[in-house]
DNA sequence: GTGGTCTAGACCACA
DNA sequence: GTGGTCTAGACCACT
């Protein structure tokens, strides 16, 4: 799968899936890894769905979706730009941690296995 | 959400989510989970599609996914039966909980997080 | 896959596959295969559904198909015996020879491949 | 029988025998065959479902099913495309080949032939 | 009675 | 426009 970047992001697409939700989820991400300054203006859409060679269409869906979320901020005429606000990255990055590990969790449940057996299949497996 | 008991197994349907998805689900987890004893019969087609009160053809489709999984057997004119084999069972069972948490490791990492980190999460969360 | 014997035949089924047909081959294939005498007496339908555990119905569709083809012949109050007539069993024998190279032949070519690629496919095989 | 081309595909369907199958196999041995580029964009569901007169949902099971093996690609809102991957197609096809060579043998030996004898037959047989 | 295939047609998600 | 899910209901194959 071929990575594109553009700016401080970075893109990778697998076409099968829907692409405006993995666009999003990879700014959601860049942002919480701390790799994307605070306040920096993302890529109009126009530029990120050429360079994505895909539908404007697809990168303003994600784009909505973000705003919506505040992570990002729509400045008419200006573009758009990620958010200053600490606080909100934060509390992004723990909710993403916190949903994978209970959805993580719940799984193990459903199979009948425990936290406690959760842990050791964490820590004993090659993660690498 | 309601839940629907037939036989050995317990259904709950959210109806914004695919339907023949999550049956094949709860059958699959409520056999990995040692619920239901080997070489069972499950419902018929239309008997279950009747209790869960959806389509037979949805019904049928999570059937075939499973059988093409071989977790369960269907015989013409028979019925439908889970699979005899105690491997199969265990090999999806360990599928299974892999998956659940090498998805979980992954998001992790997205998120600049290490395996460490994930461990502490796991254990520090409150997972009632 | 468990083996049952009754009188010169055995048999083998797949509960997963038409019983009625598994049948028939059976019989079909021991009498081609010369393991069976000419004129022999099979099992009553009822002897030979007990002995499998299956209907009955089933075993009298398999018994009226090879009725249909000549391979055996029922006798009203006497019961149901292979052909004496050497001439049909060796007819059928070489149809079902045939019929399998030539659906062997019909899939090589299907895929491009020519009759001298069906032969060395079949020379460098191992089947054992 | 009628033959209907479309696009880079043709197709020849019996009515007596499942459609989906019919449908899935000769797209399955058109790509094994080498006569259609990987990557090539399918017909759409709809379009393929109106030449052949058949419903879109017997075409959908056919694509779905080809997908699962990773023969094809479906991307939501795009279409349906070959798979790129050439190693899969060179494995599906050694597959198939293997497969009937299999058949072919089994029933042979069925009829108490050798693979000396199947050879014999495949060299003397008019295949034309 | 069991499962399997097919149709017609609705409504949704995605690009 | 694309594919994906679901329904209702017909008809067939098998036990």
């Amino acid at each position: 799968m071929e990575t594109i970047r553009i700016g401080d992001f970075s893109f990778q697409l697998d076409l099968t899936k829907p692409l405006y939700e993995q666009v999003l989820q990879q700014i959601r991400y860049s942002v919480a890894r701390g790799e994307v300054a605070l306040g920096t203006k993302l890529p109009s859409v126009r530029e990120l769905a050429q360079n994505l060679k895909i539908n404007p269409n697809t990168v303003m869906r994600a784009y909505q979706e973000l705003d919506r979320d505040h992570l990002i901020e729509t400045r008419r005429g200006q573009g758009t730009f990620i958010t200053d606000n600490l606080k909100i990255v934060e509390q992004i990055r723990q909710n993403l941690a916190y949903e994978a590990a209970r959805s993580f969790i719940t799984a193990m449940k459903e199979l009948g296995m425990d936290v406690h057996t959760a842990k050791s299949l964490i820590e004993e497996g090659d993660w690498t």
